[in-house]
DNA sequence: TGAAATCTGGGACGTTTGTCCTACAGATTC
DNA sequence: GAATCTGTAGGACAAACGTCCCAGATTTCA
């Protein structure tokens, strides 16, 4: 197989697991397992289990950093984007429900835990909180205020998955989903609404 | 020394060192070693880690309900009771910057793990919910309405304890607090409002 | 083609995990 | 005072953990 290949893939399983099964809950076993590969395959790509949290958590800021630039790319106005942002909870309720929030969950046990990488997994809420800000400049706020919207919002959803994993309540979340793009429709400072 | 004391002690400490460490990253022999007891002794009292975590978990909502209960009974309006929940997050804002919410990261942990135990921690939020609503009725709404706005307080104090420990920003619990408090102002339904 | 580099499988290590057993100390009871 | 019950200590157990080594298979490239 070539190269990069086994590795990515490893790095692939092992990001889904964490957010499964948690990063202490996941053992170099159950990675090899579902890659279908040896355990001595496994540590020739990666040493220790801190190196592949970093592989996952680079992973993830990757992703995510695609999904935002997309989101520039294919929507027009800033609040459009910002709605995009809000619909992830849409988009991954199955998950969300089952699991929580992907960035939160993680960085909450990487805190307990007390783990160096947990820098990295707060890196990606700062992907969110700053494209989150520079829309809502976009929307007409300055600066310090477009930063205390981002992470209100940040705030909100983050609240919205957590109470979603310990509910399972489908209608909680699209109202609040909604009650979020209604406040979000509030927030355009000048008389030139989302356009 | 006495039968139920040495049993009290370790639920005392298995429950901090679950809401510090995670109920996964807190051994047998961690808790043991708190409280100087051997793990021979320990077994004695818990046979399994399960049996601890009920245990722990019935601490909590002893110690939960008591708190709603002291705040019924301090607190003349229910405004004021709402208050003081959403002041949870100013008075334990050093642990909640460290560790999270006990409530929160202990349900996303066991939602992973897939335990059991899991509905037992949901039934702490179950608690905050119930007593929360509770409130908003005697605000004046209707029992669907009242439920809403718990639901929806519950989530931004949860959200805002996530990005408090992810961030660690002091000036932004604050902001959220006082945020919180001018929203619930504005949710009496009657002209009048919080007496 | 043959040597070198890369990749893989399988097993081994020391430690820690949850769980369990047994022996003993102190109190209680008859 | 003997017998019983309750609490404690210390060690033993198999399993799983992260980590590591090494002998081949495969690929790369001169």
């Amino acid at each position: 197989m070539a190269a990069g290949e086994t590795r990515a893939q490893i790095v692939e399983v092992a990001d889904r697991l964490f957010y499964e099964r948690g990063y202490e809950h996941t053992s170099f076993a159950d990675i090899a397992a579902e890659v279908q590969i040896s355990r001595g395959n496994f540590y020739y790509h990666f040493r220790t289990k801190d190196e592949i949290l970093d592989a996952v958590i680079r992973r993830r800021l990757e992703n995510t950093q695609a999904m935002l630039d997309g989101w520039e790319d294919e929507r027009a106005g800033p609040g459009d984007r910002i709605t995009s942002f809000i619909q992830i909870l849409i988009v991954n309720q199955a998950k969300i429900m089952a699991f929580g929030c992907p960035v939160g969950t993680l960085t909450s046990e990487l805190a307990k835990l007390g783990l160096p990488s947990q820098a990295g997994a707060t890196g990606i809420f700062s992907l969110f909180r700053h494209w989150l800000a520079r829309q809502f400049a976009l929307l007409g706020h300055g600066a310090e205020a477009a930063d205390r919207l981002a992470m209100h919002l940040l705030a909100r959803s983050q609240g919205v998955a957590t109470l979603a994993s310990a509910f399972h309540d489908k209608a909680f979340v699209e109202a609040e989903v909604q009650d979020m793009c209604a406040w979000l429709d509030a927030q355009a400072p000048d008389p030139i609404r989302l356009q």
